[in-house]
DNA sequence: CCCCTCACCTGATCGC
DNA sequence: TGCGATCAGGTGAGGG
């Protein structure tokens, strides 16, 4: 359930269950899923058997879980289609590759199943560093290179304008650069260049300050929206930590919405293949300029 | 340093 | 029913 708003309903899904809460045992199914943690997976589990966790965090699409008392925490990613499901012990969901479980302070024992089809995603143990640009923050240092996203309190939108203005690409690679903002994938890059009436192919450092201050605007807005729809779930694929759909995927405009009217205008929302994967857009209300 | 392409993976679905 | 082609929400290494 990859891009931020999914994300980040993983986090405040995982939230009650997994702060304070002590890992009993953990089972790993694939090691594939293990791929960005610097060791074997003997070391893996080592390391996080026994441990006590905290509140999970999130920057981008990015998550971790601080391990109490320590300078480590449990970080993991979904890649394209990892989610993270809370189940009664001895549960199980097809594709798992990590089973961990937990005892919770109010809830008892709980088990997380990290499932994952394509293996893009992992969970790897990682040293928490202090951030660049606030040195009381840690983030795990896998982490530390992704820009903050615009939910983040602490997100510079000057520095993000100034960046954006020096770009010499694409406008949606650009929004898609996860140094530059994080938490913009594919749907969310093509809702917000939807709302600012912006072609995907139009050179960042030819938008005006005002065009982009719309562009973040909408980026924003389309992440509050889904938010509170509790994430974009096209099928069984992406689901909260109860295995529950989101809604947002009945308020899309552009993204999958090909040969049907433009919310705005009216003239059919094209689809084109772009960067080896897809863009979706109208090119009466986008065009390239 | 900046920008771009490609590799990494599996399973669901569709057309023949 | 079977088979191959196609598709999918991301990231980072490495080359130009």
């Amino acid at each position: 359930m990859p891009e931020l708003p999914e994300v980040e309903v993983v986090r405040l899904g995982m939230s009650r269950a997994v702060a304070g809460a002590s890992i009993e045992s953990v089972e790993v199914l694939d090691a594939r899923s293990l791929r960005r943690h610097p060791g074997p997976s003997e070391d893996f589990v080592h390391r996080i058997l026994g441990a006590r966790l905290t509140a999970p965090e999130r920057r981008g699409k990015f998550l971790w879980v601080p391990i109490a008392d320590s300078d480590e925490a449990l970080s993991l990613h979904l890649g394209m289609s990892g989610q993270v499901l809370l189940r009664e012990p001895g549960v199980d969901d097809a594709l798992t590759r990590i089973r961990m479980l937990l005892t919770t302070v109010s809830d008892g024992p709980v088990q997380l199943n990290f499932v994952d089809q394509r293996i893009f995603g992992s969970m790897a143990i990682d040293a928490l560093v202090p951030t660049a640009d606030r040195p009381a923050e840690r983030v795990p240092a896998s982490v530390a290179h992704i820009a903050r996203d615009p939910l983040d309190e602490a997100f510079d939108e000057r520095l993000f304008f100034a960046r954006l203005a020096r770009k010499r690409t694409g406008i949606k690679r650009a929004l898609l650069d996860q140094t530059l903002i994080s938490g913009i994938g594919n749907i969310y890059a093509d809702e917000a260049l939807w709302l600012a009436r912006l072609h995907y192919d139009q050179p960042a450092d030819t938008l005006s300050r005002r065009r982009a201050g719309i562009l973040l605007r909408a980026v924003q807005g389309v992440f509050a929206k889904a938010l509170e729809e509790g994430g974009t779930s096209f099928d069984a694929q992406y689901v909260n930590v109860n295995g529950e759909s989101g809604y947002f995927a009945h308020s899309l405009n552009a993204y999958g919405q090909q040969a049907r009217p433009c919310p705005r205008c009216g003239r059919p929302i094209v689809r084109e293949r772009w960067m080896n994967r897809s863009s979706h857009l109208c090119p009466h209300c986008q065009p390239r300029q």
